[in-house]
DNA sequence: CAGTTCAGTTAACAACTGTTTGCCGGATGG
DNA sequence: CCATCCGGCAAACAGTTGTTAACTGAACTG
């Protein structure tokens, strides 16, 4: 491994790294459109002009922050998709794996779904170009299972945007409650995800 | 009609009503946590002070706002629920409607899309509870459908829920994309909620 | 070891913020 | 007609904001 980096860099990435989770920490209570610089730099114990060695703006920690917390939900997307068993236990793989994330990036769940529409356009675009290739990397795997034989590209694709809008869904769902509602909230995602599961083996037979 | 209402409470009605819709307006580019009270009593051309005539915070506008938009929506609900046709021209129906709300209340759909995970906790909870009231009667009304014959009350409720977050989705998508996107979003739109009817109809008999 | 690069600092700038106080003047109601 | 109410105003308040400039000193380069 070549990635030695020298001290400068390493300290830079240190406090850029800092910058981004006091922004995070920051947002639970708010807006991105009404993060300020200084709140930022206050929390980490830096001077205000620091900040621009790093961001040019508060857009740009925006997208920095949006790159993190959906890297973050790749690896999860990927874990649900990986398994292959009964589609039925998959369902129950899946809301497990969403709650599991939930609860170990809390922060990075909050921001995607509260900045997904919110006031700041150039996140927002971030978001949905990265939720898009989420999309795409679903309808791929559901492409690829046998269930999906005789099916249009375009019909796979519209089933992998209601799994992914569902997926986000149900984790600010599990976010917003309170910590008991989670098992209520949990079996109401599944049946959802049955009721989505009985339609698309009924798709191409609507009889 | 007694509701002749005086002068000067009609004035007042004015000014709170232009507050809002200033509120509405500026927030179009922006979240509500970092909408500030000057900024509004700009636009309506009144002094800062008159502000506290009329609300409180920015939160008590913000709640009050959601009242506004969410009023509308609900007539568009009863619109929908009140047709009855076959299921399929019905989903045509559905999407036809919602778009038509989008266009004739962009600013409503956009404040609630972006307010439902925002930053202002208040109008959070104003949202929720509104959109809970509203699946309680899309619940209602799928229940008195024929084809809910055997269904459990929470299962009936699962799927309300799947329908008002699909419509809320649906709108969003609507309002973020350009114009001549609109087809191809009723499309898929219209799809996924003929795949969730799909499952609907083979939720008791699963096999 | 000398020279350069550069993350972070200090200090100052004008512009803005929410909130309070006392006041004005037209509508209200007896 | 007169006293009261009350929506809106002007002015001042202490804080805050983003951005700039010139600097310091430690890490890098050759």
């Amino acid at each position: 491994m070549s990635n030695t980096l020298g001290v400068r860099e390493a300290q830079k990435r240190k406090t850029r790294q800092a910058l981004l989770e006091a922004g995070l920490g920051l947002l639970e209570e708010q807006s991105l459109s009404s993060l300020g610089l200084r709140e930022v730099t206050r929390v980490v114990g830096v001077a205000p002009a620091a900040f621009y060695r790093h961001f040019r703006d508060m857009a740009d920690l925006g997208v920095a922050l949006v790159e993190e917390a959906l890297g973050s939900l790749h690896v999860m997307i990927r874990t649900v998709l990986a398994e292959q068993a009964d589609p039925e236990s998959l369902i129950d793989r899946s809301v497990e794996v969403v709650a599991a994330h939930v609860r170990a990036h809390p922060a990075h769940v909050r921001f995607i779904a509260r900045e997904r529409h919110g006031g700041v356009r150039a996140v927002r675009e971030a978001i949905a170009a990265e939720l898009a290739r989420f999309g795409d990397e679903v309808a791929e795997a559901l492409g690829a299972q046998p269930l999906s034989e005789g099916w249009s590209e375009d019909d796979v694709r519209m089933l992998a945007g209601l799994y992914v809008d569902h997926l986000v869904m149900t984790a600010s769902s599990f976010l917003e409650a309170p910590p008991d509602e989670a098992p209520r909230i949990a079996d109401v995602a599944r049946r959802q995800l049955l009721l989505i599961s009985l339609g698309r083996r009924h798709w191409l037979r609507p009889a």
